[in-house]
DNA sequence: ATCGTTGCAAACTCTTTGCAGGATT
DNA sequence: AATCCTGCAAAGAGTTTGCAACGAT
């Protein structure tokens, strides 16, 4: 893939952009297309994924894997911090800070690269609503 | 997807199951084919797919979800762990044990479900090779 | 002999890519 | 005007399913 990042400015690119600034959580490519669709319609999900490459390639946007989801994306530059998702809508919200002080014991021969951490369970509005 | 649990014993059934129980870690399907073909040839995917499925009906495998990695399985009943990932080789491996005593903080409202943690890094034997 | 299980191929879902027309600089 | 960007549709990768033949009971 060497696609070059994107520089033009089309009111497509804007709304993409709007999206992940306004949803205060990670978006997977299908909620930003909806989200984006609310501001200029006939946005196309190849236009989503095309401006999410370019946006990961200069680094305003960062990948957020989800286990057992498709990979969400949310506005870089933000502190260390994981990820919680609501088990009934599937929404993936942002949790403050990182509570995981010592690097695990890892078995014999292997190097320690990084953590994740993610929690499951109900977010405010599911809980709400039943 | 209202298949029922597979009762007849195959010689590919065996295979795999063997693969999971010698495999001392968790197997993606591909893996699972790749060992399994090793003691019966002509063994499909399809066929992987639906034992794991079935095995995962029974409760023999559970599924370990991997972010940004395909649906790993192991043989279930094990103690509550966590899980390694090689950057290099991608092979999911365990740790022991859960070094996560205390309950993260939640936004007001959510309601804690559990939680998945995981570390990257590079195991013993892609170390070893460079 | 019955009917569960398999391999093959087609179907599906999610993501990526080629292309021609349209938009931005 | 040049060429970047978009939408559409086709192409890929991974997973699931229909079907006829095979094989376990």
């Amino acid at each position: 893939m060497a696609m070059t990042a994107q520089r033009r400015n089309t009111k497509q690119k804007e709304a993409i952009r709007a999206a992940f600034q306004e949803a205060d959580r990670p978006l997977s490519p299908e909620e930003a297309l909806l989200l984006a669709q609310k501001q200029v319609d006939g946005v196309s999900i190849a236009t989503i994924y095309r401006n999410i490459a370019a946006l990961l390639e200069t680094k305003w946007l960062t990948a957020v894997q989800i286990p057992g989801a498709s990979t969400r994306y949310e506005v870089a530059g933000k502190a260390h911090h994981h990820h919680f998702q609501c088990v009934t809508c599937g929404a993936t919200h942002e949790l403050e800070g990182c509570e995981i002080k010592e690097r695990p014991k890892l078995p014999r021969g292997f190097k320690y690269g990084g953590h994740e951490f993610f929690v499951y369970g109900t977010c405010a509005s599911c809980a709400k609503k039943r």
